[in-house]
DNA sequence: TTATCGTACAACCAAATGGTTGTATCAGAG
DNA sequence: CTCTGATACAACCATTTGGTTGTACGATAA
C-alpha cells in the first residue's frame, strides 16, 4: 500500500498536467510501452522542445518516469500516479455520501430539531 | 447512461477545473450542500470577484451548476461529472492493460513473430 | 576523430490564469 | 420608493503556460 499523501501541490500538478491533450496523449501512449522523448516528439506536430516541455511537466507531476538508455531517455508512463488521481475523486464521492448519510440520518429519526432549516 | 461522449476541450476544462485547492474545496462543500457565492466567498481569504471567477470556471466544467433563489444563486456540485472524470481514468488503465494482454499473447502463444521488436 | 543524433536548456513571446478594484444590476427589507 | 445585500462584469495587472528558436553537450556511428 501506498501510504504517501499527496500535498495540495501534488495534486495540483497532477491535475494541471492531466488538462492537455497532447500531455494525455503522451501518457497513454507510455503506458503502452516506454518511448524516447523523440520518438514522441516525432507523434506530434509541436517541435521537440516543445514536446521535452510536456514531459517534463507530465514528470514533475511523477505521471511518467525518465530512464536512460544508451543517448536516448525512455519515458514510461507511470499507472501508480493515475490510480493515486482515481483516489483523489474517490474522496468527491465520499463528500457527497457524506450528505446523503446525513440526510437519511435525518429522516430515519425523525429528530424535530432540523437544525437550521 | 449518461453517453454525452465528453470532447477533448470538455476534458481540459474538467482537469484544469481540479487543478486548483481553491476550486477542489469549492466542489467538496458544495457536493455536501448547496451553498450560495457569497457563503462560499466568505470561506476564503481571496475577494468576492475572486471566488466568482472561481465558480465561473467549475461551472464552464460543469464541475458545479448554479440555480436561482431569491437573489442568491445555489452553487451545488454535480457528482455525475466527477464519475465522468473517474472514468477518464480508467481508460488510462486500460491502455495499460491492453499493454499487458500484448505482453501475454506474446508469451502464451510464443509466436516466433514479433513484431518490429 | 569527426559528424550526427538525442537531449538539455536558455531566451523570448503571445495568450491564458488568478488575482485585484470599480461599477452596474437586481431582488428583498424597511 | 429607497437602501442594502448578492451578484455580474469590465478593466487592469503579475505570473504562468505553451509554444518558438538557438546553442551546448554527451553518446554513438563512420
Amino acid at each position: 500500500m501506498v501510504v504517501s499523501e499527496l500535498s495540495e501541490q501534488d495534486v495540483n500538478r497532477i491535475f494541471r498536467a492531466l488538462a492537455d491533450p497532447t500531455r494525455r496523449d503522451i501518457v497513454r501512449r507510455t503506458l503502452v510501452a516506454a518511448i524516447s522523448v523523440s520518438q514522441l516528439a516525432d507523434c506530434y506536430q509541436m517541435s521537440f522542445a516543445a514536446v521535452q516541455k510536456h514531459v517534463a511537466v507530465l514528470e514533475d507531476a511523477r505521471l511518467v518516469t525518465k530512464e536512460s538508455r544508451g543517448r536516448e531517455r525512455m519515458v514510461r508512463g507511470n499507472l501508480d500516479r493515475i490510480r493515486q488521481a482515481q483516489r483523489l475523486l474517490d474522496r468527491f464521492e465520499d463528500m457527497w455520501r457524506a450528505r446523503t448519510d446525513r440526510l437519511d440520518n435525518l429522516l430515519a429519526k425523525s429528530d424535530p430539531a432540523p437544525s437550521a432549516l
